[in-house]
DNA sequence: AAAATAGTTAAATGACTACTTGACTATTAT
DNA sequence: ATAATAGTCAAGTAGTCATTTAACTATTTT
């Protein structure tokens, strides 16, 4: 997996900086995958915020989109997600 | 230790969002603490510059200050931030 | 006391963005 | 075929933000 650099992992960061964003990630954080229409009815937003915040988290690498019939299924790539997150933890040496 | 709920978190996630904010943040992630100065010259920009990121880092709650002389030392609070990314941290089930 | 250093503050500018609304396409159900 | 459902796109609005510049305070050095 390729090293992501300074600004890609910024952008990561900016999708997270969202609240709807956020809980749209938290949501996915579990690696399953949902459809457009089910993370907003559960969120309580439009379908088309949904696909304005999706297009920013697929910007930015967290968001895979596969789409089947008329439904689209979401889910996050874990491992730009954990690469990001890591790059920050910084554990306490023993 | 008080749970951020999800305004706050995106706050910190936003604070991590800026470039510059977040060469701030990976430079002090090994919980040593640094001169406004150092962490400027480091990076190349202006003690101002730095000043208005470390306002936007305190005010998300990563950033804590201690003045000594006419120098402010930086650190990070490890615990705000290791919530945060722990909250996206969902580890496969084995 | 004067000069240098570390840090803060405010204004101005230009760019970006979250959300709403309405129209649009594609797929499924009746 | 018609209607309903799932999703996308584009424009408009209002608000936010990164950076620069310059003036300012507080501390240390000479």
């Amino acid at each position: 997996m390729p090293e992501l650099d300074l600004n890609q992992r910024a952008k990561v960061f900016n999708a997270l900086s969202d609240p709807t964003r956020l809980q749209i990630v938290e949501q996915l954080a579990d690696g399953q995958e949902r459809t457009s229409k089910d993370i907003a009815d559960s969120l309580g937003i439009t379908l088309a915020l949904f696909c304005h915040h999706s297009n920013t988290l697929t910007q930015a690498g967290l968001l895979i989109k596969r789409k089947q019939g008329q439904s689209g299924y979401n889910r996050l790539d874990l491992d730009v997600l954990h690469q990001c997150l890591g790059s920050l933890d910084q554990p306490t040496s023993p």
